[in-house]
DNA sequence: AGCACGCCGACT
DNA sequence: GTCGGCGTGCTC
C-alpha cells in the first residue's frame, strides 16, 4: 500500500429508494469507483439500503464529519442514463419525491441481494424470431406497418391506430414490434388491466414464437426477481404489462405500445399519482423512440394531440364491413315507470328479445357496472342509511358474502334483518340493483336460462376468466350478468344481445369526463354484440334518453361527439385546452385538514388566468377514518402548473399530521 | 419508509 | 416510580 498523499475520497450523491426528495452524499473508498446509474449500499440512518448513484461529484457543502462510506457496488447492473433521465422527469412531474419514484423501478424486495439457494435450473429465455409465422395484411394494415416502421428510424413519434375491435390494431402493432426486435432492442405493450395479457401474450406467441415477459401486481416474489432482471439486463425483449412496467430499469427500450389508450384504469389513483399513457408517451420522447397508441374510442386529449400535429393518427376500418356495429336501441324508462314495471330491473322490450335470443341458441349479457347486490340499504321505520363507519360511503348489500361491504375501505359486517338504529325488525330495504340483484331476477322470470355472474367478486383472476369464457364458448352458459370486467377484450361469437341495465349510471356527478367515460364504457359493451356473421343488437335502458352520449351511440357518429365534447372543453376552458392539479389534504384530525386547506388558500396564487377553488371537502370526504380536502387548480397550458405548486407550498407551513398529495390532471373531482 | 426521541397515562 | 402510547422529526 502507498502512502502518498491522496487526492480527497470521491463525493457522490445518492438517492435512496424511501420518500424523500433529498439526494444524500456518500463518500466512495479509493478501492471502490461509483458512476451515475451504479447501485450502491450504503448506511442510511441505521438501515442498510441499496441507493442509485445520482451524482458523480457534490460541492463539499455538507461537512465531511456527517458522510459515510458507500459499502459496495453492485457489480453487473446500472441504470441507463435514459432510465436516469425518466425517474428525474417522472418525479417533477408527477410531484413525487426522486426516492419514491426510484422504489417504483426497484419495486422487487432484495433484488440485489443474492439468493442463498440460487435457482440454477431456470430455463434460458428464448429470443422472439421475427420470422417464426408471417401474417396476411390488408392494403390498410399494409400501410400503417409500413407508417410506423418509417417512423422508428425518426426516434421519438406518437402514432395513434384508431379502429375498432376486429380491424386488426394488435396485428399491426406486433408485426411493427419486429422491426424494434431486429435492432435488438426491447419492446413495452401496456394494458390496462391485466386480464387481457393472456390472450395478447397468445397471439405474440403464434406470431413470434416465445412467450413475452408478463410484469403486473399479482406476481409472486421470485417470477418477479427473475423477470425484473431479464429487463434490466436486455434479455426480456418483450414485456406485457400494467402501467407500473412502465418505471421499470429497461436496458435499452426500443418501443413502447399503449394498448386500449383512453381506458381509465391506466391513472393510478393510489400512493404516486399519474397517468400511465402520459407517462408512456414522456418515456418515448426521453428515449427517442416510437409509441404506438390503440384504441377503437381515443381519449380526448390524443384526439387533441392528433388534430394539433403532435401525435399521427392511422385508421383501419372494420375487416368486415362497416355493418360490424350492433344496432342500437335505446328503452325510455320514463315511460315505462308510469306503465308500472318498477319491480323489475329488466324492461318489457328488452325482457322480450333476451328470451327470444335464448330461444334460438344465441347468447346475452346484461350489463351493469355495479358489484353486489344493492348500492343501497334504509331502515323503512326511521330512515337509517347503512354507512360505513370509517369512509364516508354507502355499505353494499353482497348476499353472496352474506355481509355488508364498504368498497373504499373493505370494512363489513354481517347481514341483518333488523335496523340496528332504532330496532325495527325486518325494516331494512335494499335500494338499486347490483349484477347479484340482476341475476336474481333472472332465475326468477327466466328459470331455465343457466347464468354466469362476472364481477370481481366472481373471477378473481385471469386464470378464472379464462375458465369462464370457456365455459360461455362452449355454450354452457346463456346470459351473462357482468360488470365492467366483461366490457373488453373477450369475444364471443354467439353473444347477439346486449341489454344495459342503467345507461345513466356514471353521467352525473362532478366528473370532467363522465360523458366521454360513458361513452367509451356504453361502445365497449355494445361492440361485444354480434360478431363474426351473426348481427347484434343493444339495448340501453336509459331516463335520459335526448343525452348526447346515448344520441351518438344510436347515430353511431362518434367523431360527431368528439368534437361536440371538443367543443364543450374549449368553451369551459378544461383539459386538453388548460391544466389542472389538484391538492389533497389528509389527516385523522378533521379540524387540521381543514386548517391546512385553509392556510393554503390564503396563500394561493393570484392571476388573471390562473383559476383556485375550494377548499372543500372531497367527494368521498372520509376513507378509512381519514379527513380529506381538496383544492382544485387551474393554469394556461403554456404554464407549468408543477411550478406554480411548488412556489405555492415554499409559502405555507404543512404540519405534520396533515398529508399533502397532488394529483396532476385530476381524473375525479367534484 | 424506518427508527429514535420525547412527553403524558396505567401498571408490576 | 417505570413501561409504553404514538406525535414529531431526521436520515448524508
Amino acid at each position: 500500500m502507498s502512502h502518498q498523499k491522496e487526492s480527497p475520497d470521491q463525493r457522490i450523491g445518492v438517492i435512496l429508494p424511501v420518500p424523500v426528495g433529498q439526494v444524500y452524499d456518500y463518500l466512495v473508498p479509493s478501492s471502490l469507483k461509483a458512476c451515475p446509474g451504479n447501485i450502491v449500499t450504503v448506511e442510511f440512518g441505521r438501515q442498510k439500503l441499496q441507493g442509485l448513484v445520482w451524482h458523480e461529484e457534490r460541492e463539499a457543502d455538507i461537512s465531511v464529519s456527517k458522510l459515510k462510506y458507500i459499502s459496495d457496488v453492485i457489480p453487473d447492473i446500472s441504470f441507463s442514463p435514459e432510465n436516469l433521465r425518466f425517474l428525474k422527469w417522472a418525479a417533477s412531474y408527477t410531484m413525487a419525491p426522486l426516492g419514491a419514484i426510484l422504489k417504483m423501478m426497484v419495486s422487487v424486495p432484495n433484488i440485489f441481494t443474492p439468493l442463498k439457494r440460487p435457482r440454477l435450473q431456470l430455463s434460458p429465455l428464448g429470443d422472439p424470431d421475427i420470422n417464426f409465422s408471417t401474417r396476411v395484411f390488408n392494403p390498410q394494415q399494409k400501410e400503417a406497418i409500413a407508417f410506423i416502421k418509417n417512423q422508428i428510424s425518426k426516434g421519438y413519434s406518437v402514432t395513434l391506430l384508431d379502429g375498432i375491435t376486429g380491424s386488426g390494431k394488435t396485428e399491426v402493432y406486433l408485426d411493427v414490434l419486429s422491426e424494434c426486435l431486429a435492432k435488438e432492442q426491447q419492446a413495452l405493450i401496456l394494458l390496462p388491466q391485466i386480464a387481457l395479457a393472456p390472450q395478447i401474450a397468445d397471439r405474440f406467441e403464434k406470431r413470434f414464437g416465445v412467450s413475452p415477459t408478463l410484469w403486473h401486481s399479482s406476481l409472486t416474489q421470485s417470477q418477479r426477481r427473475i423477470s425484473w432482471k431479464r429487463i434490466c439486463s436486455g434479455q426480456a425483449k418483450v414485456v406485457i404489462g400494467a402501467r407500473s412496467s412502465l418505471f421499470l430499469p429497461y436496458a435499452h427500450l426500443g418501443m413502447i405500445v399503449v394498448d386500449e389508450e383512453h381506458d381509465h384504469a391506466y391513472k393510478q389513483e393510489e400512493g404516486i399519482i399519474y397517468q400511465g399513457r402520459d407517462l408512456a408517451v414522456a418515456r418515448a420522447y426521453l428515449g427517442q423512440i416510437p409509441c404506438i397508441l390503440a384504441s377503437a374510442t381515443p381519449s380526448l386529449e390524443t384526439v387533441y394531440n392528433c388534430e394539433t400535429g403532435r401525435y399521427h393518427r392511422i385508421r383501419l376500418e372494420s375487416r368486415y364491413g362497416v355493418a360490424q356495429f350492433p344496432v342500437v336501441s335505446l328503452v325510455d324508462l320514463r315511460e315505462r315507470t308510469r306503465q308500472k314495471e318498477g319491480k323489475y330491473w329488466i324492461s318489457t322490450p328488452l325482457a322480450i328479445r333476451l328470451e327470444e335470443t335464448v330461444a334460438v341458441g344465441e347468447q346475452a349479457l346484461i350489463y351493469l357496472n355495479r358489484r353486489g347486490y344493492a348500492p343501497l340499504t334504509l331502515c323503512r321505520a326511521c330512515g337509517e342509511r347503512l354507512q360505513c363507519p370509517y369512509c364516508s360511503a354507502w355499505l353494499v348489500d353482497h348476499r353472496k358474502y352474506g355481509r355488508f361491504l364498504c368498497h373504499y375501505c373493505g370494512h363489513g359486517v354481517n347481514l341483518a334483518t333488523t335496523c340496528q338504529k332504532c330496532g325495527a325488525e325486518d325494516a331494512l330495504v335494499a335500494c338499486g340493483p347490483g349484477v347479484e340483484r340482476i341475476v336474481e331476477e333472472i332465475a326468477a322470470r327466466f328459470p331455465s336460462f343457466r347464468t354466469a355472474m362476472i364481477s370481481s367478486d366472481t373471477v378473481e383472476d385471469a386464470d378464472a376468466m379464462a375458465h369462464i369464457a370457456a365455459k360461455i364458448n362452449n355454450h354452457d352458459i346463456d346470459v351473462i350478468i357482468g360488470t365492467q370486467m366483461i366490457a373488453k377484450g373477450h369475444h364471443f361469437p354467439d353473444l347477439t344481445l346486449v341489454g344495459v341495465i342503467d345507461a345513466d349510471l356514471g353521467l352525473s356527478g362532478g366528473d370532467l369526463r363522465a360523458s366521454e367515460k360513458t361513452y367509451q364504457l356504453l361502445h365497449q359493451v355494445a361492440g361485444r354484440a354480434g360478431r363474426e356473421q351473426k348481427p347484434g343488437h343493444v339495448y340501453l335502458q336509459t331516463y335520459t334518453p335526448d343525452h348526447p352520449v346515448l344520441a351518438s351511440l344510436i347515430s353511431g357518429d362518434r367523431d360527431a361527439f368528439m368534437s361536440q365534447e371538443m367543443e364543450a372543453r374549449k368553451r369551459g376552458n378544461m383539459p386538453p385546452f388548460a391544466r389542472l392539479a389538484s391538492l389533497i389534504f389528509s389527516s385523522f384530525h378533521r379540524e387540521n385538514v381543514e386548517a391546512t386547506a385553509r392556510a393554503f388558500m390564503r396563500c394561493a396564487p393570484r392571476a388573471p388566468d390562473i383559476l383556485v377553488l375550494g377548499p372543500a371537502p372531497a367527494p368521498l370526504s372520509i376513507i378509512r377514518g381519514k379527513h380529506r380536502w381538496r383544492i382544485l387548480l387551474r393554469t394556461p397550458r403554456t404554464l407549468s402548473i408543477q411550478s406554480v405548486i411548488r412556489h405555492w407550498m415554499k409559502q405555507v407551513k404543512i404540519p405534520s399530521s396533515v398529508k399533502v398529495k397532488i394529483d396532476i390532471d385530476p381524473y375525479s373531482f367534484l
